[in-house]
DNA sequence: CTGAAAGCGCTTACAG
DNA sequence: CTGAAAGCGCTTACAG
């Protein structure tokens, strides 16, 4: 009896070309072809009709099991293995997603959209599906490839990140049709699968004001996306319950990225030199206004405390280590992943899943200057571990998802 | 007459079923149908037989002009799309290449296979050719599914990162013909496409000893990599040439992670007191390392200098900026992309591309202490800028190519 | 429970 | 230069 796992024979020769008749010899016993084995020559040895075979591969209960088994056998020992394009060609499914990222430069490099891509990745694999990598680029959007994805049958379903109100085309996909979910924002009322960026903002107030910090701005970015939104809209909120009248002035645009975070706290300081704490919409820009902070004379956390969103690998082995929200992003992009699936499947029409964030704490923030002044005569000093420890706060693990 | 670049025209009522006869009608004097549109229908239209209806699609050069004309008027007119899947299982490709990683966690959120895969992604979508992603898990490899990316014809070819003499499974490829080629890897005579690892490692070792440094440590990793060896090669010899014998008491594995990188420079450190130079094989551990002597109290660069490897975007925003060989990954990706494609073709059948590298001196790197304490005096301070400024150092842009 | 047959939508010799 | 026909390798009603 052969063992269970039986590995797929390889017919190293292959002396005929590739247009040459089929050749056939008799090795081990088993039939054994230099050319891929197809369902025909299954059928054929395991004498059965090419149907039965189709229906024991789709492991259909109407095969008995006494067949099902015999061709079991006879595809181990031929090592066949159905070819995906026929059977996509014949069947519903193409078994394959896309990701659809911004035109940005060198995209796939960026972190935040790797944590994403990972938890779609990993899914997908576990779910039978490949996943194929998209960029809308202007070109790309005009000749309306991301439609094409689905006309032409590469894919089954598209999980989209990064974008916004004002990327326009994402509704194309809901006139065709096109099973499209997005990760992590939302555009109309489009399916999606986001953190919580309030509950996100609150954690992350909720440890500046308790810190005593009264003087907060916010370096925030794409008004055009509604979870930047709600990240200023619970800045606002938040402040104005601590008494704090919201100022303008103590907020500023810093495009997602490290540069612009740098600029931003530039301007902030420079308009309100009196700022003593900072929440970032992103980590890049939380970084950026960490080396503006202190490429200008400043300390970080003593003089200016910087909190950010992401939690993204490297962020806690900045210098300092970056307080930070936790975006569950893995998750989101694991969850879309296998929603979309449901989707496609028609199980579900709509798709609308919220995961919970929690802060971690590290290096980047502290008491207020004011208060550091006053505990400071009353404490002692500890020395700063080799690797940053990380204190998480907040964390709603019970599952609050809407 | 129609404009040049007329859309498809999407028949956005479904009132059938998807499984309802196709229903026809005349709209506009054209016939759109609700059902996807395919080659026969094309053919009816055109009043050609569907075998010329793909030649003009494949742009044989045997059908007039005339014919070629009336037939892409009619796809045009009627938004035709062939669809792919049936190309390719006619056909002899699937113009689809498959990106595999190693099992690492959240492989696809590292900054440097991002840009290999950045690079990889633009130029494949230039090629008209789609990209998938996939990781070399354990199971996986055991499950031959890298092999099977092939017999199942989900690719014509596969890229990969990250591996090295260790992944026995990548010989694999060559006993199946499937074309394969390594990204930044050299593994026996497989075909690959790498950055030069001997050039960076001179240009960074040249600058080290340029600046004064005598006692000069290297974080390496992976014995198992080809092109890290080479670094270690040329830190042997680089060093004897000035006169500083080797010591292996100077080199430590950093496992290419930042915490690893940390946890060497510990061991080096505390080993080594006197060092006052460290270059790591690659930027995580060059930043790891970088917050290990932070946090020990030493400065960088006035009391140890650090050098890394890669170049990742985020390297440039740390603080201190990271002096490091620019690996030019993103340009390795694309032309691994472009000569697998030429090796699918049967165009060449072996490739072998080295990429020049360059150093970029930055804010980690400076004097030796004691030529330092030497120049102090006789200095002028300036103040360091908001945005790290870079300098490049070594370019061979001439395109040294082996 | 199983088989014969039509069909998915293309490409590619082969004829003319 | 163009067409009729076979074939790629599957799935899925439909019969029995």
């Amino acid at each position: 009896m052969l063992p269970d796992q039986t590995l797929p024979r390889e017919a190293a020769d292959s002396r005929n070309g590739a247009d040459a008749p089929r050749a056939s010899t008799t090795r081990n016993g088993l039939k054994i072809t230099t050319d891929r084995v197809n369902i025909r020559e299954v059928a054929e040895q395991a004498k059965v009709s090419v149907a039965t075979v189709s229906l024991v591969l789709n492991k259909s209960p109407r095969i008995s099991r006494a067949t099902s088994l015999r061709v079991q056998k006879t595809i181990n020992d031929l090592g066949y293995q159905p070819n995906r394009l026929a059977q996509s060609l014949s069947g519903r499914y193409t078994y394959s997603f896309a990701i659809l990222l911004p035109a940005l430069r060198h995209a796939f490099a960026d972190a935040y959209f790797g944590e994403i891509i990972s938890g779609i990745c990993d899914r997908a694999g576990k779910m039978g599906y490949k996943v194929i990598l998209e960029q809308a680029k202007p070109q790309y959007i005009k000749d309306r490839k991301h439609v094409e994805l689905f006309e032409r049958r590469f894919v089954d379903g598209v999980l989209c990140a990064g974008f916004n109100d004002k990327h326009r085309f994402l509704a194309d996909f809901g006139e065709c049709k096109c099973p499209m979910v997005l990760v992590d924002n939302k555009v109309a009322s489009m399916d999606h699968v986001v953190c919580d960026y309030r509950l996100g903002a609150e954690q992350a107030l909720n440890a500046i004001l308790q810190l005593g910090h009264r003087s907060v701005a916010l370096i925030y970015a794409a008004p055009e996306s509604q979870t930047a939104r709600q990240v200023a809209e619970v800045y606002a909120r938040k402040l104005a319950d601590a008494g704090i009248p919201f100022d303008k002035a103590l907020t500023e645009d810093g495009c997602f990225t490290d540069i612009g975070g740098a600029a931003a706290a530039e301007k902030l300081m420079k308009r309100r030199p009196d700022i003593t704490a900072i929440l970032a919409n992103n980590d890049k820009m939380a970084l950026g206004a960490i080396r503006y902070l202190q490429t200008s004379g400043r300390n970080v956390p003593k003089d200016v405390s910087i909190v950010g969103f992401d939690d993204l690998q490297h962020s806690a082995f900045a210098n300092p280590s970056l307080t930070t929200v936790h975006l569950p992003l893995y998750e989101a992009g694991g969850l879309a992943c296998e929603r979309l699936l449901e989707r496609v499947h028609g199980k579900i029409d709509r798709i609308s899943e919220n995961l919970p964030t929690h802060l971690v704490l590290r290096e980047s923030t502290s008491l207020a200057p004011i208060l550091s002044a006053a505990a400071e005569s009353a404490r002692q000093r500890e020395p700063a571990p080799a690797t940053p420890g990380s204190q998480r706060v907040g964390g709603h693990d019970d599952g609050n998802r809407g």
